[in-house]
RNA sequence: GCGGGGGUGGCGGAAUGGCAGACGCGCUGGUCUCAGAAGCCAGUGACGCAAGUCAUGAGGGUUCAAGUCCCUCCUCCCGCACCA
């Protein structure tokens, strides 16, 4: 008999809804307990991702339900964003209707998979009531001095038209399309995310439950490096070129310095220069490359002379000056000093052009005393030299600082540097501001007015929302959409009251995200983005799980965000998520499920052949959730079999007392218990089929099949509630109490030592669990199997590790 | 180049330094059946009739004992990258 997996799944989701089972409240007399998966992207379907995502969620929500915890599981929609503005084009229909219709479709479909979200809290970000805050949150950092305009260089997206993020393009292409990103000068908002790089690196150390490589990338995006800011004045002339190294050390061989072609000072030192028409001709030529090209060009390194020359402060030589591509203006000063014998880069271009090299850092000696033949060969030379030597070693040719190790120097030297005031300690940073404005129509309108009288104005916050005009002509061609909504463009000066225009870009949807897990702790207040209490009470986030895409991105703007709050005084806590998972993608045939592949496998198909618990019992079952999960269909059938198997136990319970099944059912209570803890569901799940298959060795007893039914509730919930109801119980299963174990119950009465020889084992014995070693030796050493392997030798040692192994050495 | 994570049966995957391969899939055999499916029971790393030997990417080391700790190396995946 099979369960009829239909009729349940659809029954207990209807009494869940009816009855608020998974209502959020917050309860003085329990713990809180804050559970949150990334809210998707309302594109239609779920897909296996979603599925794998928010089935590890709701595993752990309904586990610290069961542990008594006042457990907070919201749900939402990233509503905003450009799919839902080129489907509308395509459907020729609206975003908000095609948005709201995907809506629809993904919550009927994650009901159906049974997560215990508390659909009360629903957000989407799409409505006026969501994005209204996110102007709020604008203007406030507006006033700040943290929301900006300014005209630069920008990534472009030819194929979505719109600006991105350096965090938005992903290896040169941009994160949604793939197309390839280009360059742009253009005046756009940004947020100064830069004025919390301190923040946002130190605060990486509090974030102990949270995966190594994500802290990694984050430190890695932020990009802190200590060096030293040089002052390289320019020969016959007061000023100075400034120039940034983490090698300070080398600086004594730094024999030319190089611009990059953007650098302000160039024009002035190829000012009437023999070769100023061939440098022209270069800067032009490197202009005209994007950061594709120029970053692509990793062998050749192209570069002119600019005539003039500089003097090395802590020698006073005069050295050339050069202008090369492969100086980018962006980091650092745009100027380097270049030390050929020390940095490959360096090295490769003076060998090309024929520049000056000078050694000023020798590789240690292998060892102490009087030079070998072989050590001396360890000498480097600058003529010799096949490549740049980078590592550490002995300071040479650098004046008093001879005879330093590079790294005592690195400190010396800058100290000393300072004193001198030819160079200041600095620190560097890769980490840019963030570029909010898109040219799309689909998103939060950025509330500022333009007055020719009065400049850039704020919309007064009595006037938010600045509503999303429905309609609005967008071909996905030309410019914001909103600029040509002329209701919408022309609006009075909210200081003069005279003519002026609205901001018609949008914000970027990463903006959106970066706070809603806030305003899951009071959805409908209306004063506020978030009621101070309520979030008070719920947060920080306790887990959060999602994809690793977002290890930069969103991850990084969330905690932007909650430092800003936290600045504005709302709330007292640095980071947003206590504890984070990182799921792992589903495979089919090893490659990513996807469209083009054609290898996708519909949950709803699997939902409809074998039931939501089938679904996430394999699911759960297959992989570790941080591993990458392989799609297999017999699997699917394994998990389902699974279910059936506990199914029938039913159909005879007993009351009996089997003292071995009675601890192999503490055993799994404790294992499903600590393993619950930390989300090893796969190793959890395997210790219910060895309990379940110890039930059908020793007979079905009522106890011990009401404990499997509770531990498997949270990854098979229908199922359980079903047989929960059959066995008399009444409510639900997820206002039981989780299951105890007895250690008392764990203690076995005789025990296997394994016994080695010569650390080979050779035989096994059963002995009571209590023997003392002496007892235990003697039994050993008198057990006919023992004596082929020892014979008439000598036992030279005997070691014995209680309740587990003998092993002696002869 | 820098940073992070891997490499264990036919497959997915288990193993606080203590019996490598839990659990599942697959496969083989048995049972039930007119037959099949579904159940249920048993077997299943390789070599060997067996005793046993060999097996966790390769090689070395520490240890009574290593998948696990240490060194050298190979290889795969992910992130960043002319970052000075």
């Amino acid at each position: 008999m099979s369960y009829p997996f239909k009729q349940s799944e659809e029954k207990w989701q209807k009494i869940w809804q009816e009855k608020e089972v998974f209502k959020a409240l917050p309860k003085q007399d329990k713990p809180k307990y804050y559970l949150l998966e990334m809210f998707p992207y309302p594109s239609g379907k779920i897909h296996m991702g979603h599925v794998r995502n928010y089935t590890i969620g709701d595993v752990a929500a309904r586990f610290k339900m069961m542990q008594g915890y006042s457990v907070l599981h919201p749900m939402g929609f990233d509503a905003f964003g450009q799919p839902a503005e080129n489907a509308a084009i395509k459907n020729k229909s609206k975003p908000d209707i095609w948005t709201h219709k995907c809506i629809e479709w993904m919550k009927t479909e994650l009901k159906k998979m049974g997560f215990s979200y508390d659909w009360s809290r629903e957000v989407s970000t799409c409505e006026a009531d969501y994005y209204k805050w996110n102007q709020w949150i604008f203007l406030k950092m507006f006033e700040r001095g943290l929301a900006y305009k300014k005209a630069s260089n920008v990534n472009w997206c030819p194929s979505c038209e719109t600006t991105l993020a350096n965090e938005e393009v992903i290896d040169e292409g941009c994160w949604r399309c793939h197309a390839k990103v280009e360059q742009k000068d253009l005046e756009q908002w940004f947020l100064k995310i830069t004025e919390y790089k301190e923040r946002l690196l130190e605060d990486l150390n509090q974030l102990k439950d949270w995966p190594e490589r994500v802290i990694a990338m984050q430190n890695n995006w932020i990009g802190r490096s200590q060096g030293v800011e040089i002052y390289f004045p320019l020969d016959n002339s007061d000023k100075i070129i400034p120039v940034f190294t983490t090698r300070v050390d080398t600086i004594f061989g730094a024999t030319y310095i190089v611009l990059a072609p953007e650098h302000s000072m160039v024009k002035d030192l190829i000012k009437g220069k023999p070769g100023e028409k061939e440098s022209l001709k270069f800067i032009a030529k490197v202009a005209k490359e994007s950061k594709v090209v120029r970053g692509s060009s990793d062998v050749k390194k192209e570069g002119v002379f600019t005539g003039s020359y500089a003097v090395n402060p802590v020698n006073k030589e005069k050295i050339p000056i050069w202008i090369a591509d492969y100086v980018l203006m962006e980091y650092g000063t745009g100027a380097i000093m270049a030390v050929p014998t020390h940095d490959q880069r360096d090295f490769l271009f003076a060998k090309e052009h024929k520049l000056t090299m000078k050694v000023v850092i020798q590789p240690s000696l292998p060892q102490a005393g009087p030079p070998s033949a072989e050590a001396i060969s360890y000498q480097l030379s600058a003529e010799e030299l096949k490549e740049a030597y980078e590592g550490d070693g002995v300071q040479i040719n650098s004046a008093q600082f001879d005879g330093l190790t590079n790294e005592a120097a690195k400190i010396k030297i800058a100290e000393w540097m300072e004193k001198e005031k030819i160079g200041k300690i600095q620190t560097h940073w890769r980490l840019r501001d963030w570029l909010i404005s898109r040219q799309r129509y689909w998103g939060t309108p950025i509330p500022m007015i333009y007055c020719k009288k009065c400049g850039i104005v704020p919309v007064p916050y009595e006037d938010l929302p600045v509503e999303l005009p429905k309609d609005a002509p967008f071909t996905g061609e030309g410019g914001s959409p909103l600029a040509k909504v002329k209701e919408f463009v022309h609006v009075k000066c909210p200081k003069c009251k005279g003519a002026a225009q609205r901001e018609t870009d949008t914000m970027a949807t990463f903006f959106d995200s970066a706070w809603y897990f806030l305003r899951f702790s009071s959805p409908r207040e209306n004063q506020a983005p978030f009621n101070q209490e309520e979030a008070k009470y719920w947060m920080p986030v306790d887990q959060y799980i999602g994809g690793i895409e977002h290890a930069i991105l969103h991850l990084l703007y969330s905690r932007f965000f909650t430092k800003f709050f936290k600045d504005l005084g709302l709330i007292s806590f640095d980071e947003p998520f206590q504890r984070l998972l990182t799921q792992g993608m589903v495979l089919k045939d090893g490659e990513v499920m996807s469209k083009s592949r054609g290898n996708i496998v519909d949950p709803d198909s699997i939902i409809k052949n074998y039931g939501a618990d089938t679904l996430r019992l394999f699911i759960l079952f297959a992989a570790p959730p941080e591993t990458e999960l392989e799609w297999d269909d017999r699997g699917i059938e394994g998990a389902h079999k699974f279910l059936n198997r506990v199914w029938r136990i039913q159909e005879n319970l007993k009351d009996k007392a089997d003292p071995a099944l009675n601890r192999a059912m503490h055993k799994a209570i404790k294992k499903v218990s600590e393993d619950f803890e930390e989300f090893k569901f796969n190793t959890a799940i395997a210790s219910l089929m060895e309990l379940t298959n110890a039930i059908y060795q020793s007979g079905a007893d009522r106890k011990v099949f009401k404990n499997l039914i509770l531990l498997l509730a949270p990854i098979a919930p229908h199922f359980c509630e079903e047989l929960w109801e059959a066995l008399g119980n009444k409510g639900s299963i997820f206002q039981a109490a989780w299951p105890k174990y007895d250690p008392a119950f764990l203690v076995e009465d005789t025990v296997t030592i394994v016994v080695q020889v010569n650390g080979k084992v050779r035989f096994k014995i059963d002995v009571p669990a209590d023997i003392n070693q002496d007892k235990l030796k003697e039994l050993i050493l008198s057990d006919e199997r023992l004596k082929p392997w020892v014979q008439d030798q000598p036992i030279k040692k005997f070691i014995i590790v209680p309740k587990k192994l003998a092993s002696m050495v002869i």
